[in-house]
DNA sequence: TTGAAAGCGCTAACAG
DNA sequence: CTGTTAGCGCTTTCAA
């Protein structure tokens, strides 16, 4: 007959094992761990050995309880399988491991109830926060950050520490980059309504557009996926454009994929340009014109606001931090050609609002 | 001047301050919530409501130092950039969340020392382990497993529960897709010489291979990523072949990428099949042919057999669980073409080792 | 510099 | 069914 085995078959050696193997207090044990300098060096060395042989681990649980040190981080992101956030999880995961963090890292799964439980349960654990969810509403974020020291990554939340890619800079670039190359008509291929980055690209492709005299047109919203871009190719083929800016690659990428089914030729007969330049926008057909986030150092630049935070317990960031974009010119941009395109659907080339062989 | 702020600002109400409120014994409150059953059925009633007036939330830290119950699982994986892991994150973290457990993803970022780190850290806040991590040693894996129950995924320990995708099947799949395409010589393009997966997959095409009466030749290692495709494209050239399996996709990508830049046309030159079936397999070019490994599954799977584990206390998987594969055929690959390449180096051309005339 | 003692918030025996 | 009482392992006053 098998012997019930015991609560804990084998617990960790405690504090209470050191300090009795060395014959000193307890309490000593534990400074000699968190305050090395208030203790004898010979006894301090002493308990590290001993500690060292017995195998002893502080039991970070039991050291959080009284002083609510975790030393974790939670990373909250709206869809872990979304290649955005691939290299900002990185970055963010280095800064964290630098400043003797862990990085939780959780996914919200893009749904605003699965964030909510999700935050719900890692909140108590953390010491701080950081949000790049876009579903989130402003004030569930505020609610957040009251419990936990926050910084918002890509987004701005007034009065709250925050850090963007520098959108309208880059998309002025995007859009210089096609009025160079002739366009004279674009269009803005919409991400998802709420979604902060969205807004933000649209106002700031408007304005581009009106200083430089391009007319833009709006065409959305779709979701932020390969197949939102799917379905925005289906409505671009409606209502056709010599160029096309996508709220973001995933967009761009599913967008070219439905023009090329649909026979178009790219990057001919449509121009596309993507926003954060993620994995696989360089080896997808054509591979695309971006305007590249600096991914990592959005991580590690949030991190390390984090942290800052946390160690004067005040902002640090009084106003939003403006990472530079860096627009990549790769194949699915060129010059515009006169001509009208076979690809366009029926309908719409028949509806006759744009002349072919019209000046404009 | 100001105040010192308190150690806590202000904390929240614990068990006590519901218990006061409604005059029962602390007790009484922590078994209304983890016992219902043994408590009077209006009692506990009055006190969930009160709880929640007060906006009693219980502890997870405090809870955890006696009970040892976190409800954190770790899943460790090799590169948190790597595509492969994506959905088998996302498959995993389903599987947690409901079985009420929080998914602590802890990413090695492809160092030992740093998934050591990683792991000391988060060993002691998990209650289980699910392991997906290429480089560490099978002892290094046993030592983690005699601390927390474990499940290793994507590769086999003997004595250890695990689950992994049908290698040999999809290999064969492979083999015999590429043999009826009429080619007579595959190459494999060899992933890290350390890694399980790689000599699994090897060993399962030489053994296909032999069955179907086809050559194989073995290029390699090269590491897992598209930079060490475009190394094996460097070497395919030297010695070029008709088709070539690749230890994954990324190599896969990597290699038809580099193959593309020296001329070679795809997959006329060249039919590639790649392993794994990773987000881009489908929009690179030539879309890639590949054998897809259930990943969200196996992320799910592997949970779920480390939660029945820790439920009962006992392995459950007394041998690995091997997950079905499928190979998806598209554009990489091609029926065999007679004709010398023109993107061979010259080196190569020369070295007069095949008769281009030649019937073999 | 060290020891003794109180307590972080919760759970789990043990009585009643 | 409910109250009382010890802890979980560590930190942190407060004395010595």
């Amino acid at each position: 007959m098998e012997e019930k085995p015991a609560r804990q078959a084998r617990t960790q050696p405690t504090i209470y094992d050191v300090a009795l193997a060395c014959g000193v207090a307890p309490s000593t044990v534990s400074r000699a761990f968190s305050r090395p300098g208030r203790v004898n060096a010979e006894t301090a060395e002493r308990i590290r050995t001993v500690a060292a042989e017995l195998g002893y681990r502080t039991n970070p649980l039991a050291r959080a309880l009284p002083t609510g040190k975790t030393d974790l981080l939670a990373l909250v992101i709206a869809d872990a399988t979304n290649p955005f956030f691939f290299e900002i999880i990185r970055g963010a995961e280095e800064a964290a491991s630098e400043g003797g963090y862990t990085m939780l890292v959780v996914d919200a799964q893009e749904s605003v109830e699965a964030e909510r439980q999700a935050l719900n349960r890692t909140l108590p654990l953390v010491e701080g926060l950081v949000l790049a969810t876009s579903r989130m509403s402003d004030s569930a974020i505020r609610v957040a950050a009251k419990q936990r020291p926050t910084v918002v990554l890509n987004r701005v939340v007034t009065d709250l520490p925050s850090v963007v890619t520098d959108n309208p800079r880059g998309m002025r670039r995007a859009v210089e980059h096609l009025a160079e190359l002739g366009h004279t008509t674009l269009t803005y291929v919409a991400g998802p309504e709420a979604s902060w980055v969205d807004g933000m690209r649209w106002r700031s492709m408007r304005e581009a557009a009106f200083e430089l005299d391009i007319k833009v047109r709006r065409l959305g919203p779709f979701a932020p996926t390969l197949a939102g871009g799917l379905a925005a190719a289906e409505k671009l083929r409606q209502q056709p454009s010599s160029a096309a800016i996508a709220y973001n690659d995933l967009v761009a990428i599913g967008m070219m994929r439905g023009l090329a089914r649909m026979g178009a030729r790219l990057p001919e007969d449509v121009s596309v340009v993507g926003f954060d330049n993620i994995f696989g926008s360089d080896f997808c057909t054509p591979p695309l014109t971006t305007v590249a986030a600096p991914l990592r150092r959005l991580g590690s630049f949030a991190v390390r606001a984090l942290l800052d935070q946390m160690a004067t317990r005040a902002p640090v960031l009084v106003r939003p931090a403006l990472l530079p974009a860096q627009l990549v010119v790769r194949g699915s941009t060129t010059r515009k050609v006169r001509r009208s395109s076979a690809w366009v659907s029926a309908s719409r080339a028949t509806a006759g609002r744009t002349d072919p062989s019209g000046t404009a």
